[in-house]
DNA sequence: AATACGGGGAA
DNA sequence: TTCCCAGTATT
């Protein structure tokens, strides 16, 4: 007979997550990481959003990167948006970079360049939701404070065995709930990352190594032995494809028309090579842009998949006999591959650049 | 409530 | 291939 430990029986379940997680944490925990060294509301911010659905080995380079050239709220606002966007180039969702920027404008010429301070406030902001809201006031304030990204979901549809697919209002409903129930009022910054940092090593999509886990003895899952049927995967939907030919027009200086896209499309506020869907519609494009093209090549199509659908994407190499002429259109450039203006661009066209400036 | 929005990495 | 990820905004 095991005598009861007076203590562990007053303590609620929900302290008892957090206590163990903690503890995990101590030990096993990543402290290391570039934006945990002196982690202040701009720093955690920037961090938050270039984690959103981008996992921590792609983001560090372009966090060190970005916080080197924006140190602070005013030098990202007083940044261009070209310059933002370049250093968020290749990291996808460019919307988050646009955000950034509003934001840090916002933050200047409306808040005095302070940070709200409340959850609210901060969720008013462009590109703030609930959770990065949450994870700023944890981290950067030491406010108790609730997220829920996707290490966090996956940790808790496990430990409450919570059906359904987490795309559901129904089940975010009850994944906010539990995550609440477990967010503790001590040590509020070092539990935000405990639970994510389990997500990420632990308890991860395939083969979680619940031996090693600190909390499975209380995970409904692992007692029903089912921890990787949680959370239940999207439902799978075809997606569609969308064939287009890259023009990439090329002047007798050298440089390559660029064109820089809707600020609120895919892709918005980058800058690509103008797009034609028919092959015949190819001299009148270029007619457009005042090139007059002569000959073209046809190069071999790529690949590139979206969440939504698939791009293949033909580059037409285009010798234009027209001079480097003003084109007096705003959104119109002439990249010069030698002398690269500091925008932002998509994968497929920074590819494109690199071939191109190794064989023309 | 459903969909749009990138790119990478794991299996 | 297919799925998923340190989500939010728009429709």
């Amino acid at each position: 007979m095991i005598s009861p430990d007076s203590e562990k029986i007053l303590t609620p379940q929900s302290d008892i997550f957090s206590i163990k997680l903690l503890q995990w944490f101590d030990m096993f925990g990543r402290k290391d990481l570039p934006w945990q060294k002196n982690p202040s509301a701009y720093s955690v911010w920037v961090s938050e959003i270039m984690l959103q659905q981008t996992q921590v080995n792609t983001v560090i380079p372009y966090y060190d990167r970005f916080m080197k050239t924006f140190p602070d709220l005013e030098a990202l606002a007083q940044a261009s948006e070209n310059k933002v966007l370049h250093h968020w180039s290749g990291l996808g969702y460019y919307a988050r970079a646009s955000n950034l920027h509003k934001t840090a404008k916002i933050i200047l010429s409306h808040y005095q360049g302070v940070f709200p301070e409340t959850q609210e406030g901060l969720e008013s902001l462009p590109g703030i939701g609930r959770s990065t809201a949450g994870a700023i006031c944890a981290i950067a304030y030491k406010k108790s404070a609730s997220i829920l990204d996707g290490n966090v979901k996956r940790v808790l549809a496990r430990h409450e065995s919570i059906d359904g697919w987490t795309g559901h209002s129904k089940t975010l409903k009850l994944l906010w709930k539990a995550a609440e129930n477990y967010t503790p009022t001590e040590r509020i910054a070092d539990y935000t990352q405990a639970i994510m940092d389990l997500g990420a090593t632990l308890c991860t999509r395939s083969k979680p190594k619940c031996h090693k886990c600190p909390i499975s003895d209380s995970c409904k899952s692992f007692i029903a032995g089912n921890p990787e049927n949680y959370p239940k995967k999207k439902p799978t939907k075809k997606i569609p494809s969308k064939s287009v030919y890259f023009l990439i027009m090329i002047n007798l200086d050298g440089k390559l028309l660029m064109q820089k896209r809707p600020i609120n499309q895919l892709w918005g506020g980058l800058w690509t090579f103008p797009e034609c869907d028919n092959i015949a519609e190819v001299s009148n494009s270029c007619d457009e842009f005042g090139q007059s093209a002569k000959t073209w090549s046809i190069l071999p199509s790529s690949r590139h998949s979206f969440s939504h659908y698939h791009l293949d994407y033909s580059p037409v190499m285009i010798k234009s006999v027209a001079q480097n002429i003003e084109l007096n259109r705003k959104d119109i450039l002439w990249y010069d591959p030698n002398k690269p203006h500091e925008i932002g661009m998509p994968k497929p066209v920074t590819d494109l650049l690199v071939e191109i400036k190794k064989r023309y």
